[in-house]
DNA sequence: CGAAGTTCACTTGTGTACGAGTGAGTTGAT
DNA sequence: ATCAACTCACTCGTACACAAGTGAACTTCG
């Protein structure tokens, strides 16, 4: 690794040039004198997995959102998928099942049940847990979205070939797989 | 974290639902018994897209917070990494650089002027621009911690074998490309 | 020159994410 | 029966992440 350089990089640009800035420029001008832009480098942050995978992920939510829209956010899409799936469940075991902590999965819930897609009672079999359940309209509402998220899936994988799609569906259940 | 209990899959009691077993989470098995969470099956949550960027995001930031402890995050990593290579740079150039959104940089250049890692200044040329620099204690700090950047790379793709981690790399860079 | 358009930094508001800690409720082992 | 261990939900604090909007500063072009 390491071995290239991704030329797509941008350029530095001199913050205190006289020359001012024209936003894009076909870069490669300026510094040349000293060194290139990787002077203290062996360590390109473009080239770190971190940063692909947090693109990766900012790339998936701006289509997220673009298809959706209408004021559900992924992690909320989620729960409501897995309700759907597996019906009533307590708020951790929710959270659990969609790798959501315990206090991230409240704020999806509170969220959630002030949409008015799930329920949360506390159940009468255990004093501790607060069971979640779909609503009516939060019913409706997953139904109508499922299939849109076949078409995000699709669009996020566009850049892909069907087999390199399925090869990167592997790669990240292997290092997705346990969280220790 | 919270390493596996004993206990193996959680597998909580009834959430007070007689008749209603409580869908015995499969792991990673697909069920074939029938019961339930198939039936309304063809979206499987575990195998959308964009449920395995999160987790691969999550083990990684796992994994990064592990390594770094001291109170640098991975943004503000990204951002003394920068700085490093390119030099001083304005606020909103030095956010594109490493994909954040002005309103995103503002927060990750606030903490890391409080903790003195970079400095902060209006440019002489261009009132608008913010020149966001690196202090003598910022270097040390972004030095000492490049190195562990190649550890965490490589904990994060132990899972791989070398073929497989410059695959996911190279796929990861097409989905990640343009965000738009 | 001056209007139009752009960029800069900044703010507000919302939504994940997680560590750490709390207290009530439950269970298992003695 | 009881206590230790555990789980549940909750809170607090911190850190991304982005949409949308503001106003000042700069550029371009007519």
């Amino acid at each position: 690794m390491t071995t290239e350089q991704p030329v797509t990089t941008e350029q530095p640009e001199q913050p205190g040039q006289p020359g001012k800035r024209p936003a894009k420029r076909p870069a490669k001008k300026r510094q040349q004198a000293g060194t290139k832009a990787t002077v203290k480098d062996g360590y390109v942050l473009e080239d770190q997995i971190g940063f692909l995978l947090r693109k990766a992920n900012q790339r998936h939510r701006s289509i997220f959102g673009n298809q959706v829209k209408n004021n559900i956010a992924p992690a909320q899409f989620s729960a409501l998928a897995k309700l759907h799936q597996l019906g009533p469940l307590s708020q951790n075991h929710l959270g659990r099942l969609i790798a959501l902590d315990s206090a991230t999965i409240k704020g999806v819930v509170n969220r959630l049940v002030q949409a008015d897609y799930v329920t949360s009672e506390r159940s009468e079999d255990d004093a501790r847990l607060r069971i979640i359940d779909l609503t009516t309209h939060g019913r409706i509402r997953i139904k109508g979205l499922l299939p849109l998220a076949e078409e995000i899936t699709q669009l996020t994988l566009a850049p892909l070939n069907d087999q390199e799609a399925k090869t990167l569906h592997r790669l990240l259940s292997k290092i997705a797989g346990s969280l220790d």
